[in-house]
DNA sequence: CCTAAAATCAAACCTCAATTTGATTAAATT
DNA sequence: AATTTAATCAAATTGAGGTTTGATTTTAGG
């Protein structure tokens, strides 16, 4: 029987970056142990030394992805900044890092409805998710109750900024007409040109 | 072996409708025929005589799931309106479609990505998407040219109304607060303040 | 060099779900 | 009533893929 050439081992990130590349292509139900494994090197027995198995690295992966954007949201919305300055910081740095990390991006988006089937990981998924939306939503409504923005109905023009920004996976290439951070600009100037008062 | 109660048969439609309820809730790959079946009261077997395959039955759901929005979209192209009532108009077109079938809107955006692997329904799913996004960026451009509109990125801004209506398709819930007249008028809204002219 | 822990492999195991098959029932037509 | 056709069922088949297992290799420390 033989051997591997001795590859160099593969480590915790290498895992979640291959099982998030195969989850934004194939879909996690449509994803193979075996495909995940092949883009390490390895085969699909040897996964289980690095995770318990598929639903674990889905987790992980959801988690750990929503918590890179939750980390930059929360330290942009505890300055003190002018709602619309901090909604463009916000939009900013949620959309580069889907740009960022596509593979991710597009796992939260597409498999957020199968990590809520696995209990275990459900609540805290739901809380952080929810805490993500509310955010949005506090400085819209700040910058309305202040006069900045026009009056919009807060949770549709929330649902429409999300909508918007967790397409981006879908259509956004590394190597497109605009990178991530001119999409980001884009994008903060949709959301203020359409909050601007008349 | 006992007979099943004689329900009234079934027709396309209705398999349609549970394939895509079910390709809603589970995803394309985490459907089962089983599931489908039941729906119905049926076998899995018997899916057989309405449908070669799941295979086919997500071919026929994305398709005459957009079927229904490019036709609307249409007829709203033909007449001739300013760009700011046939945009709104269209946009109502698309909003209610998606609200009047949730289960179709959800399953055209989250598994188009596998119908794309299926070679027989690739090409012309691609290019009915591909005219579909299309008109929005006609109308656009339009508005733009005669100076009703701003001056955006036309291809990012139709990116973003397209994740938007998308994503609706997710949060929708034919009892939450607002119906889907009343969504689409916000989100027309939305994206006529966004290109209002300064 | 020796040894133990970590990482890996090949192969077996086992379940699940798509599909096939060969009856059986129901309905429509004659 | 007889016959044909459309729908359905239960059960068998089959293949794919997640997981387990028991070796084998590699690496780090002594």
């Amino acid at each position: 029987m033989p051997r591997k050439p001795a590859s160099q081992t593969v480590n915790r990130k290498d895992v979640l970056m291959a099982a998030a590349s195969v989850f934004q292509q194939r879909g996690y139900h449509g994803a193979t142990m075996a495909e995940i494994a092949d883009r390490l090197g390895l085969t699909a027995g040897s996964l289980y030394h690095h995770f318990q198995g598929k639903e674990a690295l889905l987790v992980a992966v959801l988690n750990e992805g929503l918590d890179v954007v939750l980390g930059r949201l929360d330290t942009i919305m505890q300055q003190p900044l002018s709602p619309a300055i901090m909604l463009r910081q916000m939009v900013e740095a949620q959309v580069i890092s889907v740009t960022e990390n596509v593979a991710a991006g597009a796992a939260i988006v597409f498999e957020s409805r199968t990590l809520l089937e696995i209990p275990a990981a459900r609540d805290s998924y739901i809380r952080r998710r929810d805490s993500f939306e509310r955010c949005y939503r506090q400085v819209i409504e700040r910058g309305i109750a202040c006069g900045d923005f026009r009056a919009v109905d807060v949770p549709i023009f929330t649902k429409a900024l999300l909508g918007a920004h967790n397409w981006i996976s879908v259509w956004y290439h590394p190597d497109g007409r605009l990178g991530g951070a001119e999409i980001a600009a884009h994008m903060a100037d949709i959301w203020l040109s359409a909050l601007r008062p008349t």
